[in-house]
DNA sequence: TTCGCTAGGCTACGATAGTTAGCCTTGGCG
DNA sequence: CGCCAAGGCTAACTATCGTAGCCTAGCGAA
């Protein structure tokens, strides 16, 4: 490689998303990505196709980092307490990425990101299996990663508006869910 | 009023919310509602502050129209009825107004839209005391709610990729969490 | 009847961002 | 030692939001 490169392909994505998270997708310019990384703007784009690739490698950043969060969460061999804290895991990190967290959800944004999140799954099912029974494995996962992400979306998107404990909330949600999963019963 | 309007906010408004669901967020350009509404896209501006602004009165406007669509599902008198209907009514709507569901949780993008959605709560909250018992409404409300909308979010986004079936998954989370409400029993 | 006032159009323009075209420099390798 | 391409850069094109300022039509008062 003649002439050193000033910036890596992985030193852009790390900036694009360190912006992103700091001012939301809208103010994420390329020019901004590129004075982060040191470079002008259009030499972004020998390493980068576009503005909508660079958000498709920030999601596939992120969502990489969820996967193993979830895996790393999910050890103790317990199903009830592995679920707890892949629940507990993942709203945390949403809360640490609020903004790649929504995006990641977003249908037009990114297509194919999503498909990445399904990697994620693999730990959920294995431990919902566990719980639910092999019948009703898909549909109790289901049921809880949608209660979790409609929670997290929410609570980001500040709609828990009547006050209330919003901890607390969670909490009841969480053991409610828990205490009516078909194969065994409580928490 | 001199020289008869060729357009009103009102239009603007119906034009914007067709193309937004239409074409996406991003693909909304003000060229294309003036066109839309038979006029050039600096007039726009004699309605509508800005083109956020015109996001602002269209989710205003999705909203409304939820809210009124919650309240008539809630007629029965019978809270599990009720309840039922009321989540029916909600994935339906999303399903018919996807971008523009998808957009109302967004929290970038309208500050407030979501205050609105906080009067469509107001049956749910009676529906869900019924069922919860006061001490737990408001938990038991967030738990319905943020799993309805974390299912339809899920769905709109594609992310349930590992087949099965989505219907099956809906209704057997409803009926999980309906099963649970602390104050009475069975669906 | 007439004439001013203003709502509500319009064209022209400026600013910002994404993206492309095409040039130049650097330095590894034959 | 010189070729050549990776990887910078400047310049320029395009689309879009938004503003400035002009023009017209018709309501209503004199």
């Amino acid at each position: 490689m003649p002439a050193h490169a000033q910036t890596s392909t992985a030193a852009i994505v790390a900036a694009g998303r360190h912006l992103l998270e700091e001012r939301g997708a809208d103010a994420l310019t390329m020019q901004d990505v590129a004075e982060a990384v040191g470079v002008r703007a259009p030499s972004l784009y020998k390493r980068v196709r576009s503005r909508s690739d660079l958000f498709r490698l920030i999601l596939e950043d992120v969502a990489d980092e969820l996967t193993a969060s979830l895996d790393a969460a999910a050890g103790s061999g317990d199903p009830v307490a592995d679920l707890r804290a892949m629940t507990a895991a993942y709203r945390g990190f949403a809360h640490s990425n609020p903004v790649t967290y929504t995006l990641m959800f977003a249908p037009d944004s990114v297509p194919g990101a999503t498909a990445r999140s399904v990697r994620s799954s693999a730990a959920l099912l294995r431990v919902v299996a566990e719980l639910a029974g092999p019948q009703h494995t898909l549909p109790a996962a289901r049921t809880i990663v949608a209660w979790a992400h409609g929670f997290i979306t929410m609570e980001l998107a500040g709609a828990f508006r009547l006050g209330g404990d919003v901890e607390q909330a969670w909490d009841f949600g969480l053991d409610q869910i828990l205490a009516v999963m078909p194969g065994r019963s409580r928490a």
